[in-house]
DNA sequence: TTGCTCCTCACGTCACGTGAGGTGGC
DNA sequence: TTGCTCCTCACGTCACGTGAGGTGGC
């Protein structure tokens, strides 16, 4: 019985006292771990084990005669290591570089190096997981609404990134400025629901589906819609078709003696994500009012 | 210029207006985005387009003529939305069935049961990132450390996992036990550095490879190797090979008029993932001592 | 002899990426 | 006519998982 000596590969595969007697020896019982005890030490599927073996990153010591595989004890530590780092999301490639690295110093640099990494991912992962929060904020908001009502509520702040203004053509249609806006937002920050800004509440009426610049309900944005009090209205329909919402809101505020100042924001609370039907889309449109004077 | 409806998939693919007009008349141009420009816009390879497409996971409108692929605004904020469900490694199959609960409050739910999922994979990823921390941890130290001297520190409390206690057999060797210990560990926890407990520096003089009990350097064990003043030495070798270490140990405490109180813990600071030769892993023990009685 | 374990191909899968070779629009 | 864009196969890749069919050890 005697072993294949296996290609360095990631180095956790030194010969290691197999040759101590004389006469190439057969190594001491104990040391010999069958792969599949050896998979369930490190908690690792024989398969994988397999194929670590064929891409030459983690390699057995092979019987002779019938090509059994046996790993060492000291190749236990690596594979758990292997594994957690697979688990982080390392590239088998990279894994088998770490050979060079295999010194306290450079193992240490490396190390290092994928905190870094994975910093990087988390902070990925973190944003992602920011989006689908800000969807069920919408989501539920729009659920809870009347959306029959206009109302005058007390909002608190709600955090935005605004966009640069609009320059609609004469002729353009709403989505066409809604696509510049999507495009030109920061290389790699995601889409967080988008919502539109008009200027007042004249313009809203006059123009309510050409927003005089997007917004995205962005939570790490330095813009905000500031507290305060709104008068707030909903309406169903397509992107960029607000109906009568405008006018509904006008009506109000005249026969409430409310005066709205400042900008309106438009947004959708139920969009494709989960509504099926397009012209069904719920909107929220808000606008800051203070009492009037005495008429 | 006619367009194929595509299959219902995600849902993202109502025909919106698309039979306005008397005749199967062509949909407005503005609402026509071309593949290449809505990749662009949601920050999409067109390749994956395409591969959405075959899969019906995310189908556009095909001109029949050519085969080209159209998309309508309406689907901007989905696609950006199977983005951030990829990207949180959500797997496609599930994704497309998100078609059934794409009403407000099943999709809240299903943001729920998402919003879970994640906090365990993160879970999982900070379990990880821990693992790597203690590694360069041990690594520092090894490097660091005067291997050749015997010294007394005033070392701060260490948090470890302590295992069951061992039961070698007459003859049995050092990794029996250690793979024992490993693959009884709790099912899923990860394999933190592990080291040897020896309950009396008269139990680690006499049976210098065979620890009491194993136990891990896990920062959130329950246990902790208590702060104080420890005698501390190295040594170079193999697993379950502490070399002369004890008696230098005990020689050094004996020429310093010190007694040794409680338990030795040895630990390997420098193993296979960092030294390529087995027989020169970096050993570390260390006891609590105290002043003896003037001698 | 009977299970049980181990082996080697070979092929499947998941989520795309990458040309090769051909057509269409200004 | 000339680029440029779009198309469709077909095949590659990454990290395995899954049998099929056969051998080996107690």
């Amino acid at each position: 019985m005697t072993m294949k000596i296996p290609k360095a590969a990631f180095g956790f595969t030194e010969v290691h006292r197999l040759n101590k007697g004389p006469d190439d020896a057969m190594p001491e019982k104990e040391q010999l771990i069958p792969a599949s005890e050896f998979g369930k030490i490190c908690r690792i599927p024989v398969s994988t084990l397999k194929y670590y073996d064929e891409i030459d990153l983690f390699k057995p010591y092979r019987r002779a005669d019938n090509g059994y595989r046996y790993y060492s004890p000291h190749q236990i530590i690596a594979m758990s290591f292997i594994r957690v780092l697979t688990e982080l999301g390392v590239p088998l490639s990279q894994i088998s570089e770490l050979e060079s690295s295999r010194t306290p110093s450079g193992m240490l640099r490396t190390l290092h190096q994928q905190e870094l990494e994975l910093d990087r991912k988390l902070e990925v992962l973190r944003a992602n997981y920011s989006v689908l929060h800000v969807h069920q904020d919408l989501i539920f908001t729009g659920m809870t609404a009347d959306e029959n009502a206009v109302t005058v509520e007390e909002l608190p702040a709600l955090p935005i990134r605004m966009g640069t203004r609009t320059n609609f053509g004469p002729d353009e249609h709403f989505y066409g400025e809604f696509a510049r806006y999507l495009t030109s937002t920061s290389d790699n920050s995601l889409v967080y629901p988008v919502g539109g800004y008009f200027d007042s509440m004249e313009r809203y009426l006059e123009v309510s589906d050409r927003p005089s610049l997007f917004f995205s309900v962005d939570p790490s944005g330095s813009d905000e819609r500031p507290a305060g009090r709104y008068l707030t209205g909903y309406a169903r329909g397509y992107y960029g078709e607000p109906g009568d919402i405008a006018k509904r809101l006008a009506l109000y505020a005249a026969d409430h003696n409310l005066v709205c100042k400042g900008p309106v924001y438009n947004i959708f609370l139920h969009d494709e994500i989960c509504e099926k039907d397009p012209n069904h889309y719920l909107m929220q449109a808000t606008v800051q009012v203070k009492q009037g004077g005495i008429s």
